[in-house]
DNA sequence: GGAGCGATGTCCT
DNA sequence: GGACATCGCTCCG
């Protein structure tokens, strides 16, 4: 198997608008260190959630316990649990004190599957599709909880969890309404990579 | 293959 | 007490 370099996404590639900072995380890998193994999936879906003018954003309400990672600088994540059942990674954006972030929704496994496999209790011959291709698909995939990455730094390689780049061209980006909530369902907030078959939801857009 | 729906914990009013 | 940035199962065609 072959190892590209990969180099970690630094803070002030964060420190932007999230409707930004969406299309450009498109392409670029997600990683997990776990007891010797690295998992990697490629970012292929994300949808941008605001501050006080989106009222799909958790960070609409203004600040709480839960949603504080939002308000605080860009480049950590914040993970919150949902439905009693699954738990959704998103990463801060903009200054420290301005809200903003980026839900992951969907990634294309590229490295430890099996490990993934395992962690989602889906037999090692099942449809690739059902690993990551989802918010509470992936998390579970990589073992992401709040307990163990809330507020956690995405920006260093000596975290266990962080975002890089492994000079993989940028891709054709698509822009749809977001999907899954009950307000704001207008906006045009949700990116995906153009014909991936990894990308949530049934119909792959071209 | 697609619509419908229940499960289930946490947060905030 | 209600809402919820989801998933996977059933049931129907």
């Amino acid at each position: 198997m072959s190892q590209k370099s990969l180099r970690v996404l630094p803070r002030s590639f964060y420190d932007r608008d999230p409707r930004l900072v969406g299309p450009d995380l498109l392409g670029k890998v997600l990683v997990r260190r776990q007891g010797g193994k690295r998992l990697v999936g490629r970012i292929v879906e994300v949808e941008a959630y605001l501050g006080a003018d989106d009222p799909a954003a958790h960070a609409s309400i203004g600040k709480t316990p839960r949603n504080a990672v939002l308000f605080g600088p860009p480049g950590y994540a914040y993970v919150y649990f949902i439905y009693g059942n699954h738990y959704c990674l998103n990463v801060s954006c903009l200054p420290d004190g301005t809200p903003g972030g980026i839900l992951f929704r969907a990634l294309e496994p590229l490295q430890g599957l099996n490990e993934m496999f395992a962690s989602r209790g889906l037999e090692k011959a099942s449809d690739l599709r059902k690993l990551t291709s989802g918010p509470g698909r992936l998390a579970e995939a990589f073992e992401i909880t709040r307990e163990r990455d809330n507020a956690k730094d995405l920006t260093s390689t000596r975290s266990d969890l962080y975002i890089a780049d492994d000079s993989t061209p940028p891709p054709r980006v698509l822009i749809t309404k977001r999907i899954g909530i009950t307000k704001a369902s207008d906006m045009p907030l949700r990116y995906l990579v153009a014909g991936n078959r990894f990308v949530s939801g049934r119909v792959i857009p071209e």
